[in-house]
Parts: structure tokens; sequence; C-alpha cells
DNA sequence: TGTTTAAGCTCGATG
DNA sequence: CATCGAGGTTAAACA
């Protein structure tokens, strides 16, 4: 576990480039505070006026602009960013972030680098207990909750316009699934209106599968005789 | 512009969770790295063993664990969390971030505090350029680029199934259009469906504008007869 | 509070 | 590469 070099205020600006660079290509997290302004400009434009920020570039070439009132970073630009560090003719210390497809930038101008600190992040995979995709296993393996002499053929089977999450039929009829790990809503009576008009059968049987579903979305559900089944994430947790 | 005392590897663990409390209660953001483990419940579960991390508890009460290789936190909670540092019987710093509706907990127990950060952040708003919003403003001041002889009426315009983005007519056929500034997938061909669904008038006419479209969207497109109009956010960025 | 929608959505899987 | 779909989506706007 190493903690490389932070920032103190004695450093000069280039002392502090240079910790921020060699931290980064030694594939450390760097958490910059200072008083920057950003900007950012791609798919969209942003500028932040000058003011105290934290940033943070890690190893993969992201970088985020903290938001300090929510969890979605004000600015930030996704993994495999190109990192540059570098120092402007006003002594400012300048992080960029490029990339391209999509073409884009964003600069961070730091008038003052106030501390730092730089460290080795612990790369572990994170599971997510009370996934879709759990719900998905529990209807293969308990398809009875769909309603009687429901044959479960397919999970995740493909069409023409998109992925069919569970597939089967009953007697003759075809049968499309729709799960939901949230109370269903409108957009997702869309999708499964989308999956049984591809199934070019008027015989076919739509379902959707959610903890809940809003009153509007029911109402929609009930104008195509869709079903509804409730299922929570909660009940396939293991 | 003001920087409470950071945590130092002299501090005991009361004396760290002092300061990050009293930084948090105090307006400020505290960005702590050290060695942790991540236990979430709730909507889903989530647990991240032992390893270096960065916590970050913004004034608001939204708490982050950063990820190392991508934007999106690892774990987080949202604003309005109720968060409370404490000392547990191993001498573990604990952070927690508790919120209602959804009723969900985020636990953090450090092993070890490496280092801190605390400032005061900058509250900006920030404003994006090339949004969908000026894209409709564009259309409502440029009704032409929808085609000849269309009556653009009203910008968000609520119906039953939601909200249109912009509804006129065409002679006596009401038109709903649909914008997007990114490329035009399936699902938003659903949602244009579904106002045009909901305008009871079998002459409506729908119609998609977006910069681009994907193939199988124009399939879906054309044999619902709806009409694509090319737009891009950068044309209507001033 | 509940619902709908946009988002520079991000990110992973799949063809 | 493009495209689709999930996400503890988040956050805002509006009823």
């Amino acid at each position: 576990m190493s903690y490389s070099e932070d920032i103190t205020p004695e450093d000069s600006i280039k002392e502090s480039a240079n910790k921020i660079l060699n931290a980064h290509i030694s594939g450390d997290v760097v958490v910059v505070v200072g008083v920057c302004t950003v900007d950012y400009s791609g798919r969209a434009a942003k500028y932040l006026d000058i003011g105290n920020r934290c940033v943070t570039i890690n190893p993969d070439g992201s970088l985020l602009v903290n938001s300090p009132k929510s969890v979605k970073p004000q600015c930030w630009q996704p993994s495999d960013a190109e990192i540059s560090v570098d120092i402007n003719e006003d002594n400012d210390l300048i992080i960029r972030a490029d990339r391209t497809s999509p073409e884009e930038s964003l600069v961070v101008i730091f008038e003052d680098v106030v501390k730092s600190i730089h460290y080795e992040p612990t790369e572990d995979e994170v599971t997510v207990d009370g996934s879709e995709d759990e719900m998905h296993k529990y209807i293969m393996r308990n398809p009875s909750i769909l309603g009687e002499n429901i044959d479960v053929v397919e999970n995740e089977k493909e069409v023409s316009t998109g992925k069919i999450d569970i597939f089967g039929y009953k007697n003759e009829s075809p049968v499309v699934v729709e799960v939901k790990r949230r109370k269903a809503q409108l957009k997702h009576i869309d999708q499964l209106k989308r999956y049984v008009d591809t199934i070019d059968d008027t015989n076919t049987i739509g379902i959707l599968v959610a903890p809940d579903i809003t009153e509007s979305a029911k109402e929609l559900l009930k104008k195509h005789n869709y079903r509804f089944v409730s299922l929570s994430p909660i009940q396939v947790m293991d």
C-alpha cells in the first residue's frame, strides 16, 4: 500500500505538477484540491468559474470534478482520456483530460493548488445483490409465478428490436416477459410493447414483472392487455 | 476560503473522528483516504472488502466511495443522507450515511484513516450549453426545419402519458415532435409512439428530431410512418 | 410525495 | 466499431 508524496504548500508549481504526473503515471489515484476554473467542450459545453474544488484523476484516465451537493460530478471525463499536466505562462497548473470518439476535452486551470492526496487504489470487482439479472434467474427457476402452463424457453432472446428478457409459450401463444427491478413506469410498458409487436403473432402475451407499477403505467398496461406480475429484487436475494 | 485541519498520521482515532465531524458540520467537503470496508444495503446490497479507498462526504449529506477505474462511484448515498461518525470497539472509525424513502444505509469502516482533506466548496450553478432544452427553443424559433406549413403551438405539452416535447399542427393534422440531443435509438421511437398514440387522431404526424439515428431505430421509424429531421445540439449553440 | 424525463448520462455485453 | 439495455441510475421539473 503506497502513498506517494502529496503536494504541500511549500511546493512550487513545477514540483506540484511533477508530483501529480508521477503519481498518475505510477498508477495512483490523484486527488487535488485548490482554486481552479474548469472548461469542458465536446458533446456539449460547460464552464465553471474560479472556485475551490476537488479534482480526482483516476489511473484509468477518468477525471472527476466533484460536486459538493450531489453524487454526480459537475464535470468529468470518462475512462481512457489522455491526462496531461502542464504549467502555463501565468504559472497556473493545467490539468487536461482529452479523448476522441467523441472528441472532447476538459481543462482544469489551477490558480492555486492547496492540497493533494495520492494513493494506490485497491482493485476489486464489486458485485451487487438484487439485480435484474438475479430476478431473471429466479423466474427461470420458478416460471409458475408468471401464471399457469407457461413454458419458459429463453432468457435474453435476441430479436430485431432488442433483447426480450424472458421468452416462452403458453400453449401455442408466445409469451414475452419484461422484468424490472424497480417500480415499473410508462417507458417500461413501451419497451414491452416493442418486443410484443416484434413477435409476429397477434396472440402474443405480454407480461411485466416488477415490484410495483405506477398508476399511469398500469393504465397503459391494461390498454395493451398486458399482465402485471409482482416480484421484488429483495424476494430473490438469497 | 477556509481549509479546516486535516487528519495527520499522528491523530488518534478520536481526534480523526472529531475533525471529520466538525468539518462536515461546518459545511466543508471531507475527503478521507484510508483502509476500509464498505457495506451498502437498501434498494440492493453491495459489499467492498478491505481496501484502500477515497471517501467523500459532501455538506448536503451525499457520500461517495470513489471507483479508481470509472467516473461512477463504487458505492454512494445521495443527498440528504444523515451522516454520522463514530468509533467501534475495535477502534475503527465508522462513517455512516443513512436515508429514508428509500430506507437504505451505507457504512464505511476504516481500519486505518491515512489522510484527509477538508475544504469549503464554492457553490456555483453549472449551466450546460447544447442541451435538449436549447434545441427546443431553436425549433420554436425556427419551426420551418420541421417541414412546410407546420404551426408550432406548444412546448412541453402535458398529456396523460407524459410530456410532448413540441406539439403543433400541419393544416388539420396534429404534429408530435420528440427531440433528442444525441443519436436516436429504439427507445426514443417508443417514446414518440406513446405520445402519437395518446393523441386521439389517426392523422397525427410524428417527427423525431436528433443529430442522427441508428439503423434499427430508422427502420422502426419508417414502420410507424414517422419522419426524421436532423438537428444537432452543436448547431443550436450560440 | 409521486411520476416522468433528460443526462456531456456511464458502463457492460453483444453482434 | 455500433447498438442496446441496466442502473442502488441521479437530479430536476411538475402535479
